[in-house]
DNA sequence: ACATTTTATGCTCATATGGAGCATAATTAT
DNA sequence: ATAATTATGCTCCATATGAGCATAAAATGT
């Protein structure tokens, strides 16, 4: 970078990991503790933990480009190295070059550049030489979770200080855009898309609900975050973290659909009821068991193994496993997820 | 970059741009001549254009972090200083970064990474400091125009050629895998996807139909490429400059079906049959008119300006705008396209 | 043995979407 | 007038899928 040998700014390129997994209904996602002082200059940064607290972060780690022969090869080596795990199927999502996306930018510090990638895995021990934690992305996104019907935190806090957003816009035609873009992200009568998380997270950060959009460097507006409704608006991350959890939720629910990632969350034999559940947890919402079983069976993506459940009480459950042989034959091969498409 | 002071190897950031315009019915796409020998070192390159002769690339530009607040807008800068065009939509696609993907870093050079963007402007005079060049996007992808129905090159020489490869495979497993991917790219009962540009283009260069695969670093197997064919197969373009052509394609035809992009390619009145030829020269496919607009009448995307076309011979057309209102009614605005999905 | 619980499965039905075609109206060029 | 060209209304049908009813199969508990 900076070609020129003058004061020009430097760029630092880095991979930043979405690390995921599924056990007992529950999706999680791999996060670091970092002191935040290492993260950010001790500015005023609202309600944000300042000084020697810690912050959760996605693992990051620098792109080193004569170890690493593709970007993709770059993030598995470093995460398998910090977690121990062996990550199976690997995306990338995007990349992220906002100026301030790092505060310690505005104190001389590099443009950090950071290309995001979506990793799944089986969860297991963390074994690698980092100190890394399985969270659950529920916690991140409280109003995400819909297996229980709609989270009441959207009724209790999201309206009601949208709302109140959309009534502060400056001019009529700001208040109508604003208007529409929350019926469509939150509105009772529109349907719920479970693909437009990012769509849903950048509207509370626009909003100020969420207590990231405090430290942003680019908002030149200087409307503070409501520290009061963020309380229940989930946990915080580092920089624009969440965001990129945001997108690596959407991308996952997305591919769900037509292509079979969720094998590689699962363990090579399961039941249906389990296959069901993961794909319930990452989508975040209850599906339809015979609807999903036809869809399943019309796909044919798994096969039975001939053996059962080791089986706690009731009928025992089938093993089955997915059929690899499916990639070679069908176009788009996804797991039975109502589509929700098109509202009108 | 390169932390340490050591012979760490560099890593330069750029951006490159994939800028479309549709004009009579051909989709155009912003090329630079560039000199090979400023792309490449003067190796063995099979039957590609070696030494002063010059190749066609995207237009391509350092991220210059001291100027550019964010990614997308530094593209949008550039873009607009070298071609004299206003850019209005703008996606980020992918972010490129494999060894070897500049020949340069062979002999020493950094490696480039690259984050390519998407963008659609109104085709118009090149009034820039550049000179960029409109090439009919499927000069590079004779494969992908299916508007005079199926494309000839594809019974004439690709699936001969994938045929023999398939033939060549070294075990059972890889014969069938190969097949399959031959019949889900270009076979002939399945449906032709649209969306699925990038995978083709991927099927080609693997098999080594694609004269740029005989630059390519990465690849450790010495199979030399199918000049002959290659003949047939398009332009050629610097880099993997194609394969970031073939990845916008892809993500523009997927986007038209459910993001109202078309309308950023087009004037701000035009006729309903204007209309769809534009959607039709983006797919590649014909479209059936009295569904297309049936369509376009239910979601609400255009309102008619109440003007009539300056008529050429036959019944004179009614000129409609853009209604923008949509953007805040609808959840998923885009025009009717073929949907393609779930073969089988 | 029998009820209860839990899971698996088969089948039906209503609806939305969209692909395809027929028919007709409106306008201009020749 | 006739042909050519474009616009428009309407029908029909296949498919996908959301939702529900009913029943079978196996294990646990009494």
């Amino acid at each position: 970078m900076g070609s020129g040998g003058m004061a020009a700014q430097q760029t630092a390129l880095g991979l930043s990991a979405v690390t995921v997994a599924v056990t007992n209904e529950v999706p999680r996602v791999l996060a670091v503790r970092r002191m935040t002082h290492e993260l950010a200059t001790p500015v005023q940064r609202g309600g944000l933990p300042v000084g020697g607290e810690s912050a959760l972060a996605l693992p990051f780690g620098p792109f080193q480009p004569e170890r690493h022969r593709t970007l993709e090869l770059g993030l598995r080596l470093w995460v398998e190295e910090l977690t121990g795990l062996k990550l199976r199927y690997v995306e990338q999502l995007y990349t992220f070059g906002d100026r301030f996306r790092d505060p310690r930018e505005a104190a001389g510090g590099p443009r950090v550049v950071s290309v995001g990638y979506l990793a799944l895995v089986h969860e297991a021990p963390l074994t690698g030489t980092g100190e890394a934690e399985w969270c659950d992305w529920y916690d991140f996104f409280p109003w995400e979770d819909w297996r229980k019907g709609r989270p009441p935190v959207i009724e209790g806090i999201v309206r009601p200080r949208l709302d109140a957003w959309v009534f502060q816009a400056a001019d009529d035609w700001e208040r109508r855009a604003r208007a529409g873009r929350v019926a469509q992200c939150f509105g009772v009568d529109e349907q719920w898309d479970i693909e437009r998380t990012l769509d849903r997270y950048e509207l509370l950060y626009e909003a100020r609900l969420i207590p990231e959009a405090a430290q942003d460097g680019c908002l030149a507006d200087p409307q503070p975050v409501d520290e009061e409704a963020a309380r229940f608006l989930g946990r915080p991350m580092a920089l624009d973290n969440r965001r990129i959890l945001a997108t690596a939720m959407g991308r996952l629910r997305g591919k769900l659909r037509y292509r079979p990632l969720v094998f590689d969350l699962l363990p090579p034999s399961f039941t249906l009821l389990q296959l069901q559940r993961v794909v319930e947890a990452l989508s975040g919402k209850r599906l339809h068991k015979q609807n999903f079983r036809r869809l399943l069976q019309a796909g044919g993506l798994v096969e039975p193994t001939g053996q059962l459940e080791a089986t706690g009480r009731g009928r025992p459950a089938e093993l089955f496993r997915f059929r690899r042989e499916v990639l070679h034959e069908r176009v788009a091969p996804g797991v039975g997820i109502p589509t929700v498409r098109v509202g009108g």
